[in-house]
DNA sequence: GCGACAG
DNA sequence: ATCTTGTCGC
């Protein structure tokens, strides 16, 4: 960590699946569907991927200027993957690695765009909002499918969007980003409404279908981009 | 009991 | 998520 000060505690996992879905209902308490986030000087995109057959988990995140959108810091954590892949509870296999990434950026950001489901999810507690309820910061969710919910049809065009429902309630949105393109699922994390999500990560969607912070993780997690910089002694 | 199931 | 070339389309 370089900003110093800042430690984020990773959700802990031994292994109790009850636990763990005990504790996500904990947190989903504290998540706060309203519009706090400060007049964004900077925003960040977060997203993780896999090395050494999945033994290893990488993290990215990159900081961009608000208003330009221009890559101010990209950075990468990895740490050993400790635990596999289960529905629900995705945020306990791959946010430790996530928030050492975020202290690693120079400065913090008054938005994080997460690669997953905000509260759109079983327990109200997906990866977006769960790493917004221990950073504190504000978050948004963007996946490419749902994990739960149904919704009506989609219109074509960008920016047409349908709620996504579950037991009666609005839980996210279903946005076409790009014309013609497979919409993304869209739900606020934290310190975002449900109003402000969707329009949110529609202004960070110029000509590609995933909004510019995820995106740029996404390409710095996943192995593509010719590798940047990375290594860590 | 039988599927579904973010990444 | 990851294993993988070329190919169809804006």
């Amino acid at each position: 960590m370089q900003r110093g000060t800042t430690h984020y505690a990773a959700p802990p996992w031994d292994g109790d699946v009850a636990r763990a879905r005990a504790l996500q209902v904990e947190l989903a308490a504290q998540v706060r569907l309203v519009d706090e986030h400060p007049p964004l000087p900077y925003v960040a995109g977060v997203d993780v991927g896999f090395e050494e057959d999945g033994a290893v988990t990488r993290a990215a995140a990159v900081l961009l200027d608000a208003q330009t959108m221009e890559p101010q810091a990209e950075v990468i954590a990895r740490l050993p993957t400790r635990m596999p892949y289960i529905p629900g509870l995705l945020s306990f296999r791959e946010l430790p690695a996530v928030l050492q990434a975020l202290e690693q950026l120079p400065r913090t950001p008054d938005l994080v765009f997460v690669d997953g489901h905000g509260v759109a999810h079983p327990r109200g507690l997906g990866i977006a909002a769960h790493l917004g309820v221990v950073t504190g910061l504000p978050a948004i969710g963007v996946a490419k499918s749902i994990l739960v919910g149904t919704h009506d049809a989609v219109g074509t065009r960008r920016g047409d969007r349908v709620p996504l429902m579950h037991q009666g309630r609005t839980i996210g949105w279903v946005l076409r980003s790009k014309d013609r393109i497979r919409p993304l699922i869209v739900s606020p994390g934290h310190r975002v409404s449900m109003e402000t999500a969707p329009a949110l990560v529609l202004a960070y969607c110029t000509r590609y279908r995933l909004p510019e912070p995820t995106r740029l993780a996404d390409r710095l997690a996943s192995r593509r981009g010719r590798d940047i910089k990375s290594r860590a002694p």
